[in-house]
RNA sequence: CGGGACGUAGCGCAGCUUGGUAGCGCACCUCGCUUGGGACGAGGGGGUCGCAGGUUCAAAUCCUGUCGUCCCGACCA
């Protein structure tokens, strides 16, 4: 490829809309454009690094014998009542409708779609097992799309569903995807964790997370992992053991009754008004799930996780209430009091689930609905309520691995892959069934297995990055090397640029000449920015017959003579390939 | 959907307070000069100032409405 005629312009500064690395990189250097909030056309070195990773990502699946197909990304209503998400997907779901008024969806994932397939072409237990995955484009209508790539609205994903007779079957096409997935990965220049996750929207019972670790503010998850053990788990999944349980603290009140604490709206107030630590203070927070509110109880120096109290009540949509809503709430149970002062007793009827911290407490404070006052000293049986245990912590650095008791550290952490156990949660009320030895029927036993093409390339770039640019590992950038003669007017530094280049091009080298009528500067700004992996510099040594070589990942040079650097470039290349 | 901000040339921005012939840098075109880390000089092309009303002799500027975009909170590959 000549650079003249390449169809790409880099800019001087950052598109004033970015925010994270990624998109800074990819907008500045000509990689993409925006359409849309969310919505990107790739321009030609973007669909270049796409391309790459797709092909990875289909070698790997072939290799794992999956078989790829082509869903329609256009999906009519009828299949999603079926598996009942029409109702529940809620407003990511793109609806449209048809010239004839029906109702249809452009596709956000394919499980309604790939089960309708396979139950009428996968009739008998001897066709199974089967995995099935496709690379297309998606559309999920988030409610605030950012961060460029990373989270956009139409993205690139490979898909894969599997159908097993039973279980057994499940879980080693599940560990044969999770061996995949980190070959592909690898084969990209990403370092990935796997770690386990709540199964969200798609639901399902076990899954995992495939994570590019990164310190960049592009990590929208925190992972808490453990380095003794293998333990490891994006946030909204962990599980810990306290560091401390102490909980018993008689100094502080050693009777039970109601306070006056004015003002105290905050555990902090609370904390330093009674003089005590936040351990000692059973917090309480009104939530509404899926319309209706629930109380959450957790010791005051901890967090809720809001997905994991979601899970707790079943719920599918949960949030904080505002303070419209607790007051409604306060006056259809006859109180009066302001948030800060909210506590569980009296509130019969409403779900109540209390964290596990909230178990071993003793003599603690609570709130009593009534605003300025605490009760101190209390216990739960003072409470009269029923409550409902369950773990809604949010773990912090510091607490314990469930595993093996040594400290959890956290991390943040881009998910660039996932694995879902789908169990039998579509194809049972899809009525998708083979027949068995016997001639009975059973629903298939399912699992999904999802990759973010546009999100890797977009996590690869937070990856490797330095102040002037990309730097791509060369399985996935757009062009292996770049050729820079310093000066084209130059007859030898012409000449030799363009002997290089198509002895690489000779041998099977995607190259780059940057044939340009401008100064160095430019060239060599352009080629750090843009992120060739390789650069070859034909400048005023060629007078005594040797080119600079430059490797964009270390910043390492060498001088050599052309030959020379042509087959050490070829060879690096092909050692980086493999 | 709530809270904040912004819409002026492909990109980045000034002008608006106090109305009076639309500007700057980059990019683009021509010529000269230059050629190892985003040179320089001269000339040039490109904008219904988001859109629609209103006020006014006169609106990028003031008023009203509307559309769009970005940032902070609840989603997910």
């Amino acid at each position: 490829m000549k650079m003249s005629k390449m169809f790409v312009q880099t800019l001087r500064e950052y598109p004033s809309d970015a925010e994270v690395i990624s998109h800074k990189m990819l907008g500045r250097a000509g990689y993409i454009k925006k359409l849309a909030p969310g919505i990107y056309t790739f321009m030609p070195l973007m669909w270049r690094v796409l391309k790459k990773i797709e092909n990875i990502v289909r070698e790997e699946m072939d290799r794992a014998g999956a078989q790829e197909l082509l869903m329609p990304f256009v999906q009519p209503k009828e299949l999603w009542e079926e598996s009942g998400r029409w109702e529940v997907y809620g407003k990511e779901l793109m609806r449209l409708k048809d010239r004839h008024d029906r109702d249809m969806c452009l596709g956000p994932t394919h499980e309604e779609i790939i089960t309708s397939v396979a139950r009428d072409s996968l009739k008998s237990y001897k066709q199974l097992p089967v995995n099935l995955y496709q690379i297309q484009s998606k559309f999920r209508d988030e409610i605030r799309p950012r961060y460029g790539l990373l989270r956009g609205r139409e993205f690139i994903m490979k898909d894969a569903y599997s159908f097993d007779i039973d279980e057994a079957g499940l879980d080693k096409e599940y560990k044969n995807m999770a061996q995949a997935y980190k070959r592909i990965f690898d084969r990209c220049g990403l370092e990935t964790k796997m770690v386990q996750s709540d199964s969200g929207a798609i639901g399902g019972s076990v899954s995992h997370e495939f994570m590019v670790i990164t310190d960049t503010d592009a990590g929208e998850n925190d992972v808490f992992y453990c380095n003794s053990c293998d333990y490891s788990a994006n946030s909204n999944h962990a599980v810990s053991k306290l560091a401390d349980r102490e909980v018993d603290r008689k100094e502080f009140f050693n009777e039970t009754k109601i306070v006056d604490t004015p003002n105290t709206h905050s555990i902090e107030e609370l904390c330093e008004f009674l003089k005590i630590p936040s351990t000692l203070i059973l917090k309480s927070l009104v939530y509404i799930a899926d319309k209706k509110p629930v109380i959450a109880l957790i010791r005051a120096d901890k967090a809720v996780e809001e997905t994991k109290l979601m899970n707790a009540v079943s719920g599918v949509d949960i949030r904080i209430a505002s303070s419209a809503e607790i007051a409604e709430l306060m006056s259809e149970k006859g109180f009066d009091a302001v948030p800060g002062f909210i506590g569980p007793k009296g509130m019969n009827g409403i779900k109540i689930i209390a964290d596990e911290t909230v178990r071993d407490m003793k003599n603690f404070v609570v709130g009593i609905n009534q605003t300025d006052k605490h009760l101190v000293g209390a216990n739960l049986s003072d409470l009269g309520i029923e409550l409902n245990y369950a773990d809604i912590r949010l773990v912090q650095q510091g607490e314990l691995c469930p595993q093996c008791g040594k400290p959890l550290y956290v991390t943040k952490g881009i998910e660039v892959g996932n694995i879902f156990k789908l169990g039998t949660k579509y194809s049972k009320p899809m009525n998708a069934v083979y027949t068995d030895i016997e001639g009975k029927t059973h629903p298939y036993i399912m699992g999904c297995y999802g990759i973010g093409i546009s999100r890797t390339a977009a996590a690869a770039v937070e990856a490797h990055y330095d102040e002037y640019g990309i730097k791509w590992p060369v399985s996935i950038a757009p062009y292996h090397a770049v050729i820079v003669p310093v000066n084209i007017n130059d007859e030898l530094q012409m000449h030799t640029a363009q002997k290089i280049y198509e002895d690489l091009l000779n041998a099977g080298i995607e190259v780059v000449l940057d044939d340009r009528d401008e100064r160095a500067g430019v060239k060599f700004k352009d080629a750090d920015l843009i992120g060739f992996p390789y650069r070859v510099t034909v400048g005023k040594t060629i007078t005594e017959g040797l080119v600079e070589y430059k490797v964009r990942e270390t910043g390492e040079q060498e001088k050599y003579t052309p030959e020379q650097a042509v087959k050490i470039l070829i060879q690096n290349i092909k050692n980086n390939l493999k």
